[in-house]
DNA sequence: ATTTCATGTGTACCGTTGTACGCATGGACA
DNA sequence: TGTCCATGCGTACAACGGTACACATGAAAT
């Protein structure tokens, strides 16, 4: 008979390889989701579909399970970044393809952007974030050192950054001529000096 | 005799206008600080030197408080960016005024700065304090647009957010020269279109 | 087949936080 | 001068969150 006690139902033991990865995932998606205010274990848990045991044996603690998730993102966006930009031939391409990007008409959605966002935010006060945010940057500007002078790729690089912020917190339409043309004037040789010099648009490789 | 029961040190009431004000400027000093993650009814009672029951007095609650604040916040940075501005008479001064923005030569601290990305950041999930931030950008914009045109505004707006972003992120050295081309670039008529045009350096009035 | 231990699971504990609430007091106004 | 209520003050309480920990289990090594 039944004795009333209560069924103790034990989830079955998972064997779960990858389960590292995707609590890392799930956290992103928290983050996204909630901001880093809102991200909590218990959250991150419940979308990984995993106990809550299960973090803390994995990570140290909340703040290392942040800095990986940002890590991991880091990671991610900069290899979608520099994918965005393979096909670019010309300075046109490139306005063309920067647009792109700042328009959301390509794979990196507008969620991972806010993500981004409070990577930013968190590493102005957390040291440790600050590799993961220098080494981004670091890189966005090398995709873009491709095309352009050092020192055009840093204000291209900044200007991105803005139109992008500017746009998802804008809810005013955003005009894609209006990017184009501030992209375009980005790039532009400015008259008068030789900061503006390309090196022409070979990819790479040394003669 | 001394019965050894506590004193029960009551603090003597204060007669305290301003007090509403007061712990107005200590939320935005404690989100400075620790952020918004880090923003506590405590933390900032401490910081106005209130004691904690007054902030649920003046306040319905912690949302009400912050929106607040970052209302406060807004509108002090909105006369600060203006008042920036002021002593710009050609395209030159404008380049110069920027550059003196993005790093730091001028009232607006820093600090500050970080504020207000706390305040972007949340206003993409709080609808409430997005009102605060469109308000925010359409005064700065509109600043802008005493010297360019609205387009060019837009632009330029946005490179100065990506710009002072790049800065306080970066630990790397930011040259002034650097930040000084791209704005002249951002505000140099784009050849070939009509799209740089600019209205001729008149504050405003009518004809 | 046996052992082992890395990984998995549930829960308890303790500090912190938002918020409610009872009581105090002295400017303001009659 | 007397009253009153807006404002000030301290504390309680329930909820939540991070973390520790005891126990379970099965893949891999022997």
């Amino acid at each position: 008979m039944d004795m009333g006690g209560k069924p103790v139902v034990r989830r079955a033991r998972r064997f779960d390889p990858k389960r590292r990865e995707r609590i890392l995932d799930a956290a992103i998606e928290v983050i996204a989701e909630h901001g880093v205010a809102g991200t909590t274990h218990r959250l991150i848990a419940r979308a990984a579909d995993v106990p809550l045991g299960s973090l803390t044996y994995h990570f140290t603690g909340l703040d290392e399970l942040r800095a990986l998730a940002f890590t991991r993102l880091a990671e991610r966006l900069s290899r979608a970044y520099a994918a965005h930009f393979d096909g670019v031939r010309t300075l046109d391409d490139l306005v063309e393809a920067v647009t792109d990007m700042v328009h959301g008409n390509v794979g990196t959605d507008a969620r991972e952007w806010a993500v981004s966002y409070e990577l930013y935010l968190a590493a102005l006060r957390d040291p440790a974030l600050r590799t993961v945010t220098e080494e981004w940057m670091r890189t966005s500007r090398t995709v873009l050192e491709r095309f352009v002078d050092p020192d055009t790729a840093r204000g291209l690089d900044a200007l991105i950054e803005g139109l992008v912020m500017h746009r998802m917190l804008s809810t005013a339409p955003f005009p894609r001529a209006v990017t184009r043309a501030a992209v375009a004037r980005a790039v532009q040789p400015l008259p008068g000096t030789d900061a503006g010099r390309t090196p022409t648009h070979e990819p790479e490789g040394r003669p």
